[in-house]
DNA sequence: AGTACATTCAATAATTCTCTTGAATGATCC
DNA sequence: GGATCATTCAAGAGAATTATTGAATGTACT
């Protein structure tokens, strides 16, 4: 009833956008954009999706006007668009952790068990960073960290983190982070240096949640 | 790469979600529920929609977990489970106006059209409320205006605004709101009452999102 | 108990989405 | 200028989504 054709009209355009985020992969390639601008190859090595297929999962990325791409030398690199992106897939993910059961399961399941310790929010995090009485761990790949990263933070690959581990100070705090509130890297990260014998907890969120928050953010 | 089962199985529940979130007669119903419970029969008439399609509609976002159905009588009536709901489509909303260039046409084109005023946000309408310098208007139907109002507000239907325009004082601003930012039945009340000479504003929002916001409510 | 009513279920056709494959484009490098 | 490399395009098979129809369920009213 009511007709009411301009408000349909927005609404088919709001569920447009929903369904671009409906997809596993695009959600991955938002939060991988979201570290910072990456070529088609990067980002088809990192998911381990087909290079085609992430073409066209950026095209319709691109056409939601989530993303943009631009040359640069022999590569086309993706850019996440300005716009509250991160903070809608957070919403999303708020969303599933509070309604559907699967995901509260899936929480409690795996990642509780790995670290029971309650994450640090990101007010903690700045105020003891400007206290200087933690040492922060940025455990994504080196070039994501380059791109920007929380201040004050140190990048060990998780990778090199067995053979890097006596650069870490003992009888400090340290706080882990990584790409997102899920990511492996950075649970990981807290079991090994936990085994070692260090007080480890991780930061609640990763780098883009930080950054949309406003936080200052380091560039090297 | 890095096999991250987890957190795959978390994206594919969000990209999940997000695809519920995905169709506008979803996004219509979650609207409407948002407004108060209904029941199927009333979604039925009041989105136009086909009921077994409604029926349908309202089992995925059942089974999504944003929606709860109870047998109240002969009727089943559904309501908008506890969540971030409202939020997340907020979220969604605020997206596609910032990063979607139809979006952003739709809205410059026919919203603004009517109503080039700016709109009134939600904390200075509460500071309005609270010096009773305004006149606030609740332009839904009246068994939405029952199951929740913002206080203070008085529901005449727009179908009854023509009749009823004596009923409102003059010399005084009139704010109008309704379902949400883009629900015409506001506009269409400011175009009414601007008509007649009256001094007349929309609100920002609409009813949800004061209520998901943490603002008072009330109920009658 | 039986009828009426609101809603769901099941089956189907039409449409849309996704991934794969192989060819096409367009910039760089020698 | 030709070879090479990164990316996009185009086409097609397979899967998922949507709306419609008509039957099935289960509660309420008399």
């Amino acid at each position: 009833m009511s007709s009411d054709n301009p408000k349909r009209k927005l609404f088919s355009h709001f569920a447009a956008l929903a369904r671009v985020l409906g997809n596993e992969h695009r959600l991955e390639l938002l939060e991988l954009l979201a570290q910072g601008a990456q070529p088609v190859e990067v980002l088809t090595a990192r998911t381990g999706i087909s290079f085609a297929n992430v073409s066209q999962h950026l095209q319709q990325l691109r056409k939601a006007g989530l993303v943009t791409g631009g040359r640069r030398g022999k590569n086309i690199v993706y850019r996440l668009q300005d716009g509250p992106v991160v903070e809608a897939v957070s919403a999303l993910r708020a969303l599933a952790e509070h309604n559907m059961a699967e995901v509260r399961d899936v929480v409690a399941r795996y990642f509780d068990e790995i670290d029971s310790l309650e994450p640090v929010g990101a007010g903690e995090l700045l105020s003891r960073l400007e206290s200087d009485s933690v040492t922060l761990l940025d455990v994504r790949p080196a070039d994501e960290f380059r791109s920007g990263h929380i201040p004050q933070a140190r990048n060990i690959t998780l990778a090199a983190l067995e053979g890097r581990i006596s650069e870490l100070p003992e009888g400090r705090e340290i706080i882990a982070y990584c790409r997102g509130p899920y990511c492996v890297l950075s649970f990981q990260a807290v079991e090994a240096l936990r085994a070692r014998g260090f007080a480890v907890r991780r930061f609640k969120e990763g780098f883009p949640e930080w950054k949309a928050a406003g936080y200052p953010v380091e560039t090297a």
